[in-house]
DNA sequence: GTCTATACCAAGATAGAC
DNA sequence: GTCTATCTTGGTATAGAC
């Protein structure tokens, strides 16, 4: 980054959050510098400040918009309960691999957020997960799935579908579709629908 | 803490242990200050080097003890791979609640560790999880598994095991037998052993 | 909008007295 | 082994020029 002077606002806002959120999941956000993020922008450090008051609301503002543009993204399809689920299953494996620096963050930087900020985190996040609750329970009450416990059950599936960030790299040995295969073979088998 | 000089080194070093220990896993290793943890010992910052060469070394202490500490802990049992898997189950669940602190740490903050200290952590863990698949490998040879992918199924139990610690609260609705009970249901679904 | 320069503070770590 | 005091570095954030 040559560049000495001169205003570039459409692009560097855009870039700000982009460098932010990737340094932010691989170091954490306590361990980033703000100097370290206009770094990999391309700006002084300074800079920064026209776009956010400061450090903490940027994270905040990365995390909203993540959880913000989930719930946006999630549909769910008219249908038995078990396809619903297979549906709920590729969707958030899908989309914790396009996203996956911001899904990180979203679990791992909550305890980095103020109180507030924490509480409306944790309040979209109660609002995904109750999308996946509702589609057990229709699948018990239809009988064809078997829950002990639809709370645990909800808590346990996004935490074994999301634990695929842990592994995935890209051009590894499976493909996504595979993945989703494999994932939804295990969550059939969680909910007892076998 | 009121005390003002004088030593006490037997009980010094496990007390910065358990408060580093308890302050990493709440804030995260880069936004806990030494003083902060000299703080909750009730020494001064200066004393924790009598103790640990540096921050680093002492996050990598903690870490190295808990993954040593949990392959002590486990050890397979004689049986048929099922009743195997049931023990893994409950074991992984009760070291989870039981050192929720250490666990927490041991997958979220090796990314703080130098290179070689990360490898040195990813190889214990590597252990530990080929215990798992052993254990998956022996249940689909004996026919009482159907699973489609040994690897990804062993991540996949895992992530969905640990997460009980993102949720669990000491003196909640479910007790720890209960909890086990019902994971060991989701696990036992999610390999095909219904 | 971005730069350079800097104020201000807190961090990790060390030295030497007790 | 612990304290007090301090060195040095690097952090967030701001001011004012361009």
């Amino acid at each position: 980054m040559a560049r000495t002077q001169g205003s570039r606002a459409e692009i560097t806002g855009p870039l700000i959050r982009t460098h932010a959120r990737r340094l932010f999941a691989r170091q954490g956000y306590a361990a980033v510098s703000m100097r370290q993020i206009a770094s990999a922008v391309g700006v002084q450090a300074g800079a920064l400040y026209a776009y956010t008051p400061d450090k903490q609301a940027l994270l905040f503002d990365l995390l909203q918009d993540h959880m913000e543009h989930l719930l946006a993204s999630w549909s769910d399809i008219p249908g038995d309960p078990l396809s619903r689920l297979e549906h709920f299953v590729r969707f958030h494996i899908d989309t914790s691999l396009d996203h996956a620096d911001a899904v990180f963050l979203a679990y791992m930087e909550l305890r980095n957020l103020t109180p507030e900020n924490f509480a409306r985190i944790a309040a979209l996040r109660g609002q995904y997960e109750s999308a996946l609750e509702t589609i057990l329970r229709d699948g018990v009450a239809a009988g064809v799935m078997r829950i002990d416990d639809l709370k645990l059950a909800t808590m346990a599936l996004i935490a074994m579908l999301t634990g695929v960030t842990n592994w995935y790299r890209e051009g590894g040995r499976l493909d996504r579709r595979r993945i989703g295969d494999i994932y939804w073979g295990l969550a059939r088998g969680a909910v007892g629908a076998d």
